[in-house]
DNA sequence: TGATATTCATTCGTATACAAACAATATGTG
DNA sequence: CACATATTGTTTGTATACGAATGAATATCA
């Protein structure tokens, strides 16, 4: 079945595949555009001109706290050089300290400063406001079947 | 109701708030996380280094052409500044040729080269199929209940 | 006509996002 | 111990993504 997909993705769309694709009911083209909608929501909402992975950063730090970079860009969806880049810049604010592994010489450990503590307190209910407005067109139950349904193809 | 929630925003979150709250359970985080496995998909079969956005602006330039570069930007949902940076990469690869409107002195009129043609020819059946494996843990009708609810929150 | 507003394209600055290559450090196996 | 392997963090390069500012061309309307 897969094998059948590829075989055919080898060869060339007729005249009338071009005709009936369009990439605006494509997933992906939803997917990007409901995302785009709630970074614009959030961005609109949320203080301290925090952006969503900052937030996902301050916030998941502070579940997991002391831990490594890379550690920390694992448990948010982040790469290496991405997540190097957010806590960059979360350092430069204050919001959190680094310091080096007694234990691993590789390890940049980090931690959330009170001023990162203070920011996530001060914009926490805005970012459950945030979620709140993202999916108000949906009722309860379609916010959770969403929920579940893009928790499928994670 | 959005106002009760405004003022809410403005006070602080109790340490029993911040405790319950999980960035990791918010729609924001699901929404980034599937559309990043959309666009590894993406990336890993189709060929000829197309991003999901410069097929989302050939595909649809396709369809509308010839139009202006804003236009095909409305039309995808980029910003004028993102837009420009994609069809300049397709203009240099030789897929999108550019000509001034001699109705409207603004405006950069887009059309597609046969290069052009020949890429979304090429890339048809596997755009296809990326939309397929995307969807590949759904079943039909969840497929079809995933993409109702994307579009209530675009 | 002439002032005002709108639209179009460009540019700048900042922030993801990821592949690839690299050095330093750990770890495990012989 | 020695060596292969893996992990951590960094850097570079390319590509979105968008706010904001700018300037040119066009549209609108009093």
């Amino acid at each position: 079945m897969a094998e059948a997909k590829k075989s055919d993705s080898a060869s060339h769309a007729s005249a009338s595949d071009m005709e009936t694709y369009k990439v605006d009911q494509q997933i992906g083209f939803f997917l990007r555009q409901a995302n785009q909608r709630h970074v614009a929501i959030f961005s609109a909402q949320m203080g301290d001109r925090l952006t969503t992975t900052q937030w996902a950063a301050l916030t998941k730090l502070r579940e997991i706290q002391p831990t490594s970079q890379n550690q920390l860009g694992r448990d948010t969806a982040m790469d290496v050089a991405t997540i190097k880049g957010v806590v960059d810049r979360l350092v430069k604010r204050g919001y959190v300290s680094t310091a080096p592994d007694p234990q691993d010489g590789r390890r940049l450990v980090l931690s959330l400063t009170g001023e990162g503590e203070a920011a996530i307190a001060r914009n926490l209910l805005t970012a459950v406001a945030v979620t709140e407005e993202t999916l108000s067109p949906l009722t309860s139950g379609e916010r959770m079947m969403l929920i579940e349904l893009l928790r499928k193809i994670c």
